[in-house]
DNA sequence: ACCAATGCCTCGAACATCGATGTATCGGAG
DNA sequence: CTCCGATACATCGATGTTCGAGGCATTGGT
C-alpha cells in the first residue's frame, strides 16, 4: 500500500466508470482490475471484491464489456474486454467526470482557500 | 437551470462537503444553500431537499455547524453557520477530495485520450 | 505440509439518496 | 382579492449501492 485510501463515499458511484477506464487500455480479469487500479491510483483507489464483482455482471449484461474464459494451467480466469458500446460510455463518462470535477473544484476550492491562506 | 445535472451517482457522498463549502463563505439557510449551489456550479450540480436536510441536521448533531431561529416577517428561517470544529473537518475534506480528484484523473484521463485522438 | 496470495463469486446488513408528500408564508398576475 | 408559483422547512418509505464476511479452489514458496 502506497498511500492511504480515501473515504469509501467519495468512490461511489465511480466503480463503473474506473473499471471501464482500465479496461480500455487492455482485458483485464477481476483481480487485475483490482491490483491495477491500486497501482495506477497509488493506493488512494480501491475496488472491494463485493463491489467490483456485481459491477462486472451488470456493465456485462448492458453489453459495454464482454467476457470470456481463459484457462491458466488448471485455474480459470474470467477476461473482461471493452466493447464497443462500452467505449461510447466511456467517452460519456469520461466527460461527465471532467464536468462533474469542475463543478465540486469551484464550490469546494474556492471555500478552503478563502481561510487557508 | 444553465447547465445539465451530472449523474446523481457521482455527487453521492459529496453532499456534507459541499455544503460546508458554501457555509465557509456565508451563513445561510437550506434553501439558499441549495440556490447558491445551483448557482456557482451552473446548474451542474443540485442538491435534493429530502437529501439536504438529513445531512444538514446530521452536521448539526456533529458540531461541525450551528443553528439559529432568524424571524423573516412571519416567515421562519434556519440560518447554518460553520462552527470551529466544522471548519476543519472542511479543510479535511478538501485535502481529500484533491487527492481523490488527482488519482481519478491518473485513471480515467489516460484511458479516455487513449482512444479520442 | 502448510500458508499466503491468487482468483471467482454470493449474500445480507447497513447506508445514502430521492421522490413524494405535507405544511405554511409571501409576492405578483389577472 | 383570489389564485398560484416560489420560498421555506421537514419527514418518510422505496430504492439502490456498497461492503464485510464468507465460501471454494489453485498455485508457489518455505
Amino acid at each position: 500500500m502506497i498511500g492511504v485510501p480515501v473515504d469509501r463515499d467519495l468512490q461511489k458511484g465511480s466503480t463503473a466508470t474506473l473499471a471501464l477506464s482500465l479496461l480500455s487500455r487492455s482485458p483485464m480479469h477481476g483481480y487485475q482490475l483490482v491490483k491495477e487500479l491500486e497501482a495506477k491510483s497509488k493506493g488512494v483507489l480501491t475496488f472491494k471484491e463485493g463491489t467490483l464483482y456485481p459491477v462486472l455482471h451488470a456493465l456485462e449484461r448492458e453489453e459495454l464489456i464482454t467476457a470470456h474464459w481463459e484457462a491458466d494451467g488448471g485455474r480459470e480466469r474470467k477476461v473482461y474486454h471493452l466493447a464497443e458500446r462500452g467505449r461510447d460510455e466511456l467517452r460519456r463518462r469520461a466527460a461527465e467526470w471532467a464536468e462533474f470535477r469542475t463543478a465540486v473544484d469551484t464550490v469546494v476550492q474556492g471555500g478552503v482557500f478563502a481561510y487557508v491562506g
